[in-house]
DNA sequence: GGTTCGACTATTTTT
DNA sequence: TAGTCGAACC
């Protein structure tokens, strides 16, 4: 049967059918913004099955989030007859863990190991910083985790580093004594999931032939997001005899987490070393307007080095873009606000509506109007259920039942609820832990004298719970866990505590939930509390829904970022100055900037039908208010395809002077140094002046015009004269020069 | 052992 | 401005 005509992609476009229909080779598929990615992946799946001559086992499918992965099983179920079980679909940890678990021995782990998320792993390297009796101002927690990330995610363990300097030197040092903690508590951060699966692949033969044999298709969604490290493990996951196929789709233009190890130099070397032909487009967008599309066309064409690709679309041209200039950041959100009234009015749902901004700090004034005028709203972001504190409590218990040398966790509830166990316990415990080159929980012991009966208590407290429960189900277990800590009684003691007692309950649930789940899969409880240990790693590795009513029809708050992969009817993108949108500490590297206009254009192509863009003229910004230009990403969408709903005042001189040759010193977007405001009564000045204007003055020199107020006999410019100052003329007394 | 006060800081974030 | 964090204080 020709490909074309198969009941699988009959509905595919041309490009879609040829890439969900390649032979088994390796593919680079570029899908751009809204071209059906996730259908292509997912009827890829089916067509490979259909073809006869692979098998669900066959099949590896990674993914970067849980929810992109929990999408394509979803969708393939939707498509396919057969059940999904024997695919491993999942998050690239997700697939680790899973591995690693299975193999714990080879990996050189115990099968219980813990999971650390980025939090605990924060709080594990102050411990380790606290046992080592380290200055932390000269080595700061938070960049000593990035650093030690950074090195697993570039592969290297701390004798591989190179490291030339002393500080440096010192940092490797950290590195290894970490390592040398986390292993003796038998715990795993992130990172670790990642290269401890890949060195257990690359040193243990039999287990790599074993998963190369098996996976004959190796599938991977969102590949420009790849770090160096998961791109190695696919290569050896592939690298079987004979090799699997690796089909990669991603968009270079949407790669907007290099700040975070994403390298999207992959997709070229992947290109380049697996010798691909043909890279497949898919360019057809069924999302967007093509106003839009034209718009972020344009924008990304700024871009140097792309893969190149141009969105088209069967729709209409649409309407043009929505540009609006505020005052300040409250009339900007006002004005926002209006907006989404009148669309309501006219019928639109407030879900399809997003307000989309470049950092979190710009939601608050946006939710004020939104609150002001009574529209429900939801914002993203924040903490998400699993790294609540009080499910943290309660996970750090469960955590002591499945392995109580987990010091983490043991740190966390030793003396939560307070049991009388202070600073001085604890020290004196690690200090004896440190000795005798144990756990805490294995210290206790060997602490002599008095110290030793609150702490014993405590140990006590953790032996009985591991006894009591393991006889129990999982979420009954939960429930004994919150009750014999005392974690329960003490937030019914406590004011505020009602909504921690509801996400104590919710947790329960949560824990009925995945054991449903996972009896539905086929996978049997082999240890004693095996399947607590799984709950506990699906704790990890999903850290659950961004909190919020989802029921309620509100307007969708939310960081570009976050808006990724998610689209709108209607998209208001606010804030668009520069220093916030391209972010100031982006400006000064190119690099910076460009993932700065990848963002853009991922924020522009959220919207199918309107697209709303503001900016304002000053703003609070760290309780200050700050005069920013608006955005250069304003000028590179063509004027063909927007329409101002405010006069369109020409750039200033900052915004002039901040692109090409002049750099405007660091601090120049303080309210000292930059533009104010032009007021709206008098945006045309007397005597044929205008804001951004060069003008001599015959004391001051040559001054650029960069703001203006009052009128008639009251007219007043400021002018920046360099090195003479800033100074405020009135236009009836200076006599200036346009020049 | 818990509270309060002042200093400090301030993109983007999934696993 | 506002939220977090650590140290001093009760």
């Amino acid at each position: 049967m020709p490909a074309t005509s198969s009941p699988l992609v009959a509905h595919l476009n041309e490009a879609q059918q040829r890439a969900v229909t390649l032979p088994a080779q390796h593919a680079l598929i570029l899908a751009g913004a809204g071209s059906g990615k996730t259908r292509v992946l997912t009827t890829r799946i089916a067509w490979l099955l259909s073809q006869g001559d692979c098998s669900p086992a066959n099949i590896l499918a990674v993914t970067f989030t849980n929810k992109a992965a929990k999408e394509m099983v979803a969708r393939l179920t939707a498509m396919l007859p057969i059940n999904t079980r024997g695919m491993w679909i999942g998050t690239f940890h997700g697939l680790c863990n899973r591995l690693l678990r299975a193999h714990h021995r080879d990996a050189g782990l115990p099968q219980l190991f813990q999971i650390l998320d980025s939090a605990d792993q924060l709080a594990a390297i102050k411990r380790l910083l606290k046992t080592l009796n380290i200055d932390d101002e000269k080595f700061p927690p938070r960049e000593l985790q990035h650093f030690i990330n950074a090195q697993k995610e570039a592969g290297l363990r701390p004798e591989a580093v190179e490291a030339w300097d002393d500080y440096t030197k010192r940092r490797v040092e950290l590195y290894r004594e970490y390592e040398a903690q986390c292993q003796r508590e038998s715990v795993v951060d992130f990172a670790e999931l990642l290269l401890r699966c890949y060195e257990l692949l690359e040193r243990n033969e039999p287990v790599r032939r074993h998963y190369q044999g098996r996976f004959r298709h190796i599938l991977v969604d969102e590949f420009q997001d790849t770090n160096v490290l998961q791109y190695r493990w696919l290569k050896l996951l592939a690298g079987g005899e004979p090799p699997a196929s690796l089909f990669c789709v991603g968009d270079d233009d949407q790669s907007i987490y290099a700040f975070r190890g994403a390298e999207v130099g992959n997709m070229r070397d992947f290109e380049r070393e697996f010798h691909i032909q043909e890279v497949i487009r898919l360019e057809q967008n069924y999302r967007s307007h093509g106003n839009i599309l034209d718009a972020a066309n344009a924008i990304i064409r700024n871009n140097a080095g792309r893969l190149g690709k141009n969105l088209w679309t069967e729709s209409g041209a649409g309407e043009p873009i929505r540009i609006f200039e505020a005052f300040e950041d409250k009339d900007e959100a006002r004005w926002i606000v209006d907006e989404v009234q009148q669309l309501v009015r006219e019928g639109a749902l407030r879900a399809d509506i997003a307000l989309l901004y470049r950092s979190n700090a710009q939601s608050r004034v946006l939710e004020h109007a939104l609150f002001s005028a009574g529209i429900p709203y939801r914002v993203y972001g924040g903490l998400r259920f699993f790294e609540r504190q009080e499910i943290k409590h309660a996970l750090a218990y469960l955590r002591l039942i499945a392995n109580p040398d987990d010091d983490t966790a043991f740190a966390r509830v030793v003396n939560f609820p307070t049991r009388g166990i202070g600073a001085r316990s604890v020290e004196a415990l690690q200090e004896a832990a440190r000795t005798w080159n144990t756990s805490l929980y294995a210290a206790v012991p060997h602490l002599s004298g008095k110290p030793g009966t609150s702490l014993g208590h405590f140990v006590r407290l953790v032996e009985n719970l591991r006894r009591d429960t393991a006889k129990l189900q999982l979420p009954e277990l939960v429930d004994h866990v919150l009750d014999a800590s005392g974690l329960r009684a003490h937030y019914q003691a406590e004011r505020e505590g009602r909504e921690r007692l509801e996400n104590l309950d919710e947790l329960i649930a949560a824990a009925a939930n995945f054991v449903a789940e996972a009896q539905a899969d086929t996978d049997a409880l082999a240890a004693d509390h095996a399947l607590l240990a799984d709950f506990l790693a699906h704790a990890s590795l999903e850290a659950g829904e961004h909190q919020a009513d989802q029921g309620m029809d509100a307007v969708q708050l939310m960081t570009v970022h976050a808006a990724k992969g998610l689209e709108f009817d209607a998209v208001f993108l606010s804030g668009l100055e520069e220093g916030l949108f391209p972010h100031e500490n982006s400006i000064q590297d190119p690099d910076g900037l460009e993932e700065e206009r990848r963002l853009m254009y991922v924020a522009v192509t959220r919207a199918r039908k309107r697209l709303y863009i503001s900016f304002a003229q000053s703003r609070m910004l760290h309780g200050q208010t700050r005069y920013h230009p608006r955005s250069r990403f304003l000028e590179e969408i063509p004027e063909g395809l927007t329409r101002w709903l405010t006069p369109q005042h020409p750039r200033s001189f900052a915004q002039e002077s901040s692109r090409g040759f002049y750099q405007p010193p660091r601090g120049a977007f303080s309210s000292r140094a930059a533009t104010p405001p032009a007021p709206k009564s008098t945006q045309e000045l007397p005597g044929g002046l205008r804001i951004g204007q060069l003008v001599a003055h015959a004391r001051f020199g040559k001054g650029v015009i960069i703001a203006a107020e009052g009128s008639g006999s009251d007219a007043r410019v400021q002018i920046n004269f360099g090195d003479a100052g800033v100074k405020w003329l009135l236009l009836g007394v200076a006599k200036l020069e346009p020049c």
